[in-house]
DNA sequence: GAATTACTGAACCATCTGGTTTACTTTATA
DNA sequence: TATAAAGTAAACCAGATGGTTCAGTAATTC
């Protein structure tokens, strides 16, 4: 799956977001990915699972270990999505400026 | 709720997304924007509270129609979060067009 | 070779999700 | 005033989600 829904989905979880911007920082192991949480391995190896099928991150194992990696490139088609409403919000927020203007007079 | 998750979460759903898309070309009742969906208008009804909920539309009851419309600033969050890691695909294009020409040689 | 480490798989559970149908309230119209 | 229209509420259902624990596998270290 790399459609919106899975991508947008993935990334409805603060958890998941934090493994990502983790990952910002290089890669890590699973172990290393569970540490900061207060939950168990396997919750983590399930999150983890849920980003790469989303495409979101890559999973290399080596050894024993399982070195995750960032794939942010499936964050541009959420991106580009949004992208589509900028005019919407920046006029909004023209709006509100013309509302605050109007509430002056 | 206004945070990401709730975003992420509303935007992840592909009928929740066309609704979101038939009101940029303006307000638009419930049951205009149920017409095109072969699903009951109850069942749009609740897609338009998640997104409601999340704050993506606002509702208007005016007589006995509710008015939705766009509400598009609160797609800047998730715009400006997702923004924070536009270095990193374009850095993997770079990484993969390295990988490109490394491949001519 | 035995013990430890890093992880996955499977079973389980409670809650959420996305849909349904039926019944109801409210507003407009004939 | 009776009827129709627009929408919500409530009850229900199947399947997904996010967590758990326990058991198993594979690689490393003692």
């Amino acid at each position: 799956m790399h459609n919106l829904d899975t991508t947008f989905a993935a990334l409805s979880d603060g958890t998941r977001r934090a493994i990502l911007a983790q990952l910002t920082h290089g890669e890590a192991r699973l172990s290393d990915l569970a540490a900061p949480f207060d939950m168990s391995q396997t919750a983590v190896s399930k999150h983890v699972r849920v980003l790469r099928d989303a495409g979101l991150l890559v999973v290399e194992k080596r050894g024993r270990t399982r070195h995750c990696r960032l794939n942010a490139a499936v964050m541009k088609e959420a991106s580009d999505w949004l992208d589509n409403y900028q005019t919407f919000w920046t006029r909004q927020f023209d709006n509100l400026a013309q509302v605050l203007v109007g509430q002056e007079e």
